[in-house]
DNA sequence: GGGTACTTCTACCTCATGTAGAAACTATCC
DNA sequence: GGATAGTTTCTACATGAGGTAGAAGTACCC
């Protein structure tokens, strides 16, 4: 139900990561700023979007429920509806209910998880 | 890197539950039979495809690296390369880890799973 | 050698996403 | 009260994925 696009996703990241409200304008800088002089890292490089992009970004990631925009304040602010990790979570159940042996996919889960992680869900689990 | 359309998911499915190699016409016949007469299943309906369409995701599968095909056997045979369980984990550990802090969605992701799906986590988890 | 079954090529439609200009709206300053 | 600048909404176009399939090519049997 939720697949994000690769600026819908660049715009969540930025909302995630400030957790403040953000106007389209503060995203559209920070998208031209992330990653902008010459940087190699990989991704989406520094692009200088026109506000408008940004607005219909955010539009069609309100629509999706990802975000909620407070129409009061004039430059309207935006924010993310839930944190990233509630969200990953979600979709990782989304995924896994998406097979019919659930117990099964976690079993092949649970084998390819790191050691720290493999600690840190047995202490979530109550197993230590 | 993976996400399927309801007709190449609607295949997969098909690979995964018979395990066998199978064919573009058995498939076709199994799309058009799956959920046929009049049957309220919500999803995919007994489509009356034709073979090339059946062939055409069957390539589109096999350059996603999903499934693979037998060249030798004339009319060509083709077989998931990974059980759908072995393909559920990886894609949630893909989503796992598109999000910076991992344990923290494993604590979410912990949170909201069945009681079930909790013991057979410890059961997994405590072998270690 | 021609028919038949199968595969590959090519093509078209629709929808999601990136991208943004044009038009409409709003607060506000003379 | 109307011009102005900042915002938002509408509309539009391009690209790529996926569903769908006909046309063309290839292999094999008699």
């Amino acid at each position: 139900m939720a697949s994000l696009g690769e600026l819908e996703r660049a715009v969540m990241d930025l909302l995630w990561a400030g957790h403040e409200a953000a106007t389209a304008n503060t995203l559209r800088d920070l998208l031209a700023q992330s990653t902008r002089p010459e940087n190699g890292t990989a991704g989406h490089e520094g692009k200088d979007l026109a506000v408008t992009t940004v607005l219909t970004v955010l539009s069609r990631l309100e629509r999706k429920g990802l975000v909620e925009r407070e129409r009061g304040t004039r430059p309207h602010r935006y924010q993310a509806i839930s944190s990233r990790e509630d969200h990953t979570a979600e979709l990782m159940h989304e995924v896994l209910g998406s097979a019919p042996d659930r117990e099964a996919v976690l079993a092949r889960f649970i084998g390819s998880v790191t050691d720290t992680e493999a600690e840190t869900l047995r202490k979530l689990l109550g197993l230590s």
